[in-house]
DNA sequence: TATGAATGAGTATTCATTCAT
DNA sequence: TATGAATGAATACTCATTCAT
């Protein structure tokens, strides 16, 4: 290996640093000014960077935007796909799947935030252009799968499957929505406990037909 | 009543026209722009008004929005009450208001986006004062409470009766979102339908119980 | 009159003076920054205003070009007309059009940079509006038509007419280039007399015609 | 000659070449883009370099532009005289030497905006250092002298001759404004034929005389 | 009440140039 | 020589809000 390999690397390691180093940024902008507060200003102050610097990095804010979403997603079917990793039984795999999900985002609320931007807007999350939204859909997508296989190996239909996905998902949305807001307080009741009661019900339903 | 006094009656009675007329123009605004376009030049210029003059009937631009909200979660409580009215039985009073509420919303993104409005940001919404934003929780609240007393007429203790409200509210809200962003596309199936099956299974198993 | 209405006389006369002053500021920057530095910053600061508050002025940078443009080409126009006006023979008319575009120009060297903002940038002036273009094309072909107008009156067709006139708008144009940018001095000419001379046999080939 | 000279010419000759492959990239960024467009990064770009590496090739942004445009007016003086080479007599070589001019820029319109940029601005090329100017200016006379040297041959005394050279170069550069703009259509008149009779009368006056 | 004018902070992105490596 | 990274200034325009009138 020469000098000029050597150094080539370096330099390539040091690039991927400050890479990583501006998402952290971005992440931390998003997480105390909301999404909307987070602009390519606040990103490079928070980052130590001018504005312009951060064009070295990244072609764009939305690619930015972009990066930090997919990597929060990654992070959450990873973590889906660990906790189905660790059950033998279709059921326990469902149960972890949706679990999994769920306290991902209540351990994880800015992740929360990253994900409802997702599912904010009148119909596409404004300015991430087409192709970038795709992905992310399917990110999402990738990350719930294992919800769907589970039920599936349960004995329910590629169809009714697709159902008890999409009906876990939402309930799960929903009850992190009122939790991640203070709001469920005003019911007394504990968001973990209803998931965990609505998922044992489903499974209950699935097991018997 | 001296002539002082119903001068000052007349003024406060044209005062409140004016007001209704600037509401008006912002909830037709949200309607056509999106929350994101809905600023306030653009809300004064709809009611034919400078946007410095808005500042005499509302101290803020939050406030116009909270103010909307306000309405939206009024109009939501009284089309939820309706349906739960033409109801007799408890448990098609149940049905009624759980889906009257995914109704309205489905019927009316734009009320929904100004929903999640309410629901965003951290964990406080950031522009609403704290007496507003009490106000908005206990307006929801209000509409979602036939839910509850539907279910306790079928037997419910008052805490599984505020697990059921929250349970419908949140596997609503995560069929809305869904669908509103179109993502529900990705998985063929029909946020309607969906929330309409979740309904039947909770009543069911409430009178099981 | 009302106390309302000399408030409104008042009001429109202080605005129409700060707009001049506006128009004034962005005169002395073209002279000085050249028109490509005119930025509506540069504007704003040289009439003592923040960049926000010209858009209550003018709708837009490209109006605020615009409006200097014509007003050169008005005042261009104007002295054309003035110095025809004063001659009685349709030579003496021709003669006095033509070096009195060639003299306005000369004596006027920031509404010569102007115009030549008009005559560059590959086919059309940046950033200045089709429509606006086009009426500043208008304004130019007005001041220049007593020109053709003389020459009809000694006898020319209407081609040969605006033969003349662009010939005579060409000369001008090209000696004016170099005498503004000094260039003239390496030939150790007068561009004025040049001008005088052409012009004068123009007038004698038109006549012997 | 020793081994480190060889060497030192070798790299003397390597960097003249990359020079030219620079100004190569300047010049067809120049043609596609015309000279706003023409940033150091678009020049870089094309080039196949960095921004960066260009400084070592050449001091400034300006510097490029002022080298292309030596170049440029290299080319006008050979296009002229080649035209005049091909003559016998002072009339036709007088002829084809303001034809020349006029035709090389009606050619190459990139060329005429380079010469714009050379006569623009106040009274002294910003960008442009005195010394590269003044060799502008030259390379200038140069491409033109052989009209002047026409008219001298046809009976001009020298200042006669310089006045022939300057309406024509004045002739020509203001037609080639009009015609460069599209505002010559305006008077739907040929640019062309303009230049064509104007300069068979500036011969007929000089051989009259 | 209402307006017109003004502000100051903010928006993403581009630019020529510099410098350590 | 050449690069990647960085800067600081610049671009036109929008925003919610304030204030004298």
């Amino acid at each position: 290996m020469t000098a000029t390999n050597r150094a080539a690397g370096r330099r390539r390691a040091v690039s991927e640093v400050k890479r990583k180093l501006i998402l952290d940024a971005a992440r931390r902008v998003f997480e105390v000014e909301g999404l909307e507060g987070a602009s390519l200003r606040a990103i490079a102050a928070e980052a130590g960077y001018t504005p312009a610097a951060l064009y070295f990095h990244f072609p764009s804010k939305e690619a930015i935007y972009g990066e930090v979403l997919r990597e929060s997603l990654d992070r959450l079917r990873q973590a889906v796909a660990d906790a189905v990793g660790r059950e033998a039984t279709p059921a326990a795999r469902l149960k972890a799947a949706a679990m999994a999900f769920f306290g991902f985002y209540a351990v994880h609320p800015r992740d929360l935030d990253l994900g409802f931007y997702l599912l904010r807007g009148g119909m596409q999350p404004r300015g991430l252009g087409r192709e970038l939204d795709e992905q992310l859909n399917l990110a999402l997508g990738q990350a719930l799968l294992p919800i769907a296989e589970a039920a599936e190996a349960l004995g329910a239909s590629p169809e009714e499957a697709r159902s008890v996905l999409v009906d876990a998902f939402a309930h799960a949305a929903g009850l992190l929505m009122l939790a991640h807001t203070g709001r469920i307080r005003m019911f007394a009741v504990s968001a973990q406990q209803q998931m965990d009661r609505y998922v044992d019900g489903q499974i209950a339903d699935l097991m018997q037909a």
